[in-house]
DNA sequence: ATTAGCACTCAAAGCGTGAGAGTGCTAACA
DNA sequence: TGTTAGCACTCTCACGCTTTGAGTGCTAAT
């Protein structure tokens, strides 16, 4: 069977009005909120087809249509229409979003605006400095016995171990060894650095320093590997209590205890596909399957890095939510597009206009 | 009316039986399960009496006691027992804490591991930076026009801010930079820092630097603005659900959206007094009445600072959690403790090699 | 002073009924 | 032939009634 222009006008009212009410919609009410011209039997037998076709389902005999998952992919791959957002709000969200601030926090405050606008649970993770190019290392004296590592990378990131040593130090020994870790090191990703005998290459520059290569090299490696991590933020856990699917305690359970497995979380973004993406109940895993999970991703630098998105039930405003996503990492990869046009290797030369 | 032996002995098995099953206790039950050589009659005129002065309240006329605020203060401060940890307990939170971290990373675990052991909600503050005292500050190159302010104070905290430069710079403008500012400023509070003028005080020593102050110095007072904040960690949000009390979904949602509000929360925290101490209903202000809350500070460095605790209905194992919040700061004071210029102290040294 | 006994209370669970929303089918209609 | 009105049927949900059981308070006996 072939899905006529009428049923197609039929499945989108469907659709619509269940997002919207959370209930199964019948003949009658889509007659009379939609006046499409044709009486509640018409629509009847429409809804009937729609039904063999794997479009619609029917919790039970008397009660109304719900759109099933194939329904949804229709509408979101076909039928919704993402249209602009209202001035007001993209004002809200850029005046938000503006000052130069550092990934993490840009992170926290995305999911903040997320949660806000769309009434769902949203999140956001960092990117993975995986790909980062190491731009300076520096020891620094906190007080006896212990320093402070500092990494420094092209993309802004900046993360700090504390060291307690195992031998003493001088103002001097630990600017040799800042200059010379940051001369061998830079413009290497950290993902080389890591996997390269780093030891062995710094050996004969660091020889002068006795004993504190073999106290702080460990520890700078440490600081490394966290930059590997993504950190994740969330937003919006109580607003799951506002939407009439997890009006049931475990209905709500099960979501809040799904979000709060981080690292779990953390795995399907990042190994989430490029782009703005869409999935929707079965498309999803298993511990996901009633739900609906949007995300895009943002670019720091030019470089693919951190997503963010939301989560809630299936029936949720794609149109919407898909244009405050889009504004939203527009925005971000913007503000952190500007660092740009250094005469240092980076091959690709990307203009902003408008 | 005086609280007799027996009267405290009903009274406290009252109160352990309610904190245990969440049902109102009747005088039946209790003659049973604590078999006081009293029949139900005679615990029934006691109860009564305890009901009269204050400790136990009816849900209604046919059901059992339930303890008072009144109750659960008393059992507080005299009844119960805050008996020594199991040894696994005590290895397991010694091992997962141990490891040289700065105070984030601390507060962040320590809520996982409170959560973990009471099955309550739990959240950690950092330190606020308010007395911390300046060590050192750093102006970094990263890019052409932006630099990377870092601060480290003698506590161990490193907080950093990149700026996007309004005029250009030399590797020697920064370096005399950061010379400057840490002579000037080394061993003063955050808090005075903030309060006294910085500019001028700075101004003629760094006159030769033309443009750069002005730049450099607003996102440095930035910096140490973020100081001053304490992080929030929270833990736990779904354990709520394993919880009687919340198996209605209004109550979940209020425990819930009251953790959200981290502002709110933290200044709740902040505001507390020294030590342990525990707030049971009415005690609370006036979105927590139907809760309990117990908190501990821990230090760093001496100093008094951050905070940890949980939330959860008055029905609490009051003793147990005092034991595993007080281990747990006893922990981590003695991990901070050893800045100091005590070299000994520290039992296991780490050495790496490869 | 304690306890057995009994009448009483109240929430919670179970049951039956009726209303309402919706469907599917059939027959009539343009 | 596609559309529609009509009608019987189905199923959920809300309501009220009854029953059950846990627990109390009081009284009288020990």
């Amino acid at each position: 069977m072939e899905l006529s222009e009428r049923k197609l006008k039929i499945l989108q009212a469907v659709i619509a009005d269940f997002i919207s009410t959370a209930e199964p919609v019948g003949s009658r009410t889509l007659s009379k909120n939609h006046d499409m011209g044709l009486s509640p039997a018409t629509i009847r037998n429409e809804m009937s087809d729609l039904e063999d076709m794997g479009y619609l389902t029917h919790p039970h005999a008397s009660a109304g249509r719900v759109p099933s998952d194939k329904a949804y992919r229709l509408y979101v791959d076909k039928l919704m229409n993402t249209g602009d957002l209202p001035e007001e709000m993209k004002r809200r969200i850029t005046e938000e979003l503006e000052s130069g601030e550092a990934p993490d926090a840009v992170a926290k405050k995305a999911a903040e605006i997320l949660s806000d606008t769309t009434n769902l649970i949203s999140f956001a993770i960092t990117p993975s400095g995986r790909e980062s190019k190491l731009q300076y290392v520096n020891v620094l004296p906190v007080a006896d016995q212990t320093v402070v590592i500092m990494v420094v990378t092209d993309d802004g990131k900046v993360n700090n171990t504390a060291v307690r040593l195992t031998c003493d130090y001088t103002n001097e020994n630990l600017e040799l060894m800042s200059k010379v870790m940051t001369h061998n090191l830079k413009g290497k990703t950290v993902n080389d650095i890591l996997t390269m005998n780093i030891v062995q290459t710094l050996e004969t520059d660091l020889r002068s320093l006795s004993a504190l290569p073999q106290s702080v090299i460990p520890s700078f490696m440490q600081t490394l590997k966290k930059m590997l991590d993504s950190n994740l933020y969330m937003d919006g856990y109580s607003k799951v209590f506002n939407l009439p699917e997890y009006s049931d305690v475990d209905r709500a359970r099960e979501i809040l205890s799904l979000v709060e497995k981080k690292e779990h979380l953390t795995n399907v973004l990042v190994n989430r596909d490029e782009g703005l993406v869409i999935t929707i109940g079965d498309e999803n895993s298993d511990d996901m399957k009633d739900m609906a999970l949007i995300t895009a991703d943002y670019k720091v630098n030019g470089r693919l890095v951190g997503k963010l998105g939301v989560l809630g039930p299936k029936r949720m405003k794609y149109g919407e939510i898909s244009s405050v996503i889009k504004y939203l990492t527009d925005n971000i990869n913007r503000s952190f597009e500007i660092t740009e046009d250094k005469p240092e290797g980076d091959p690709e030369e990307k203009e902003t206009d408008e």
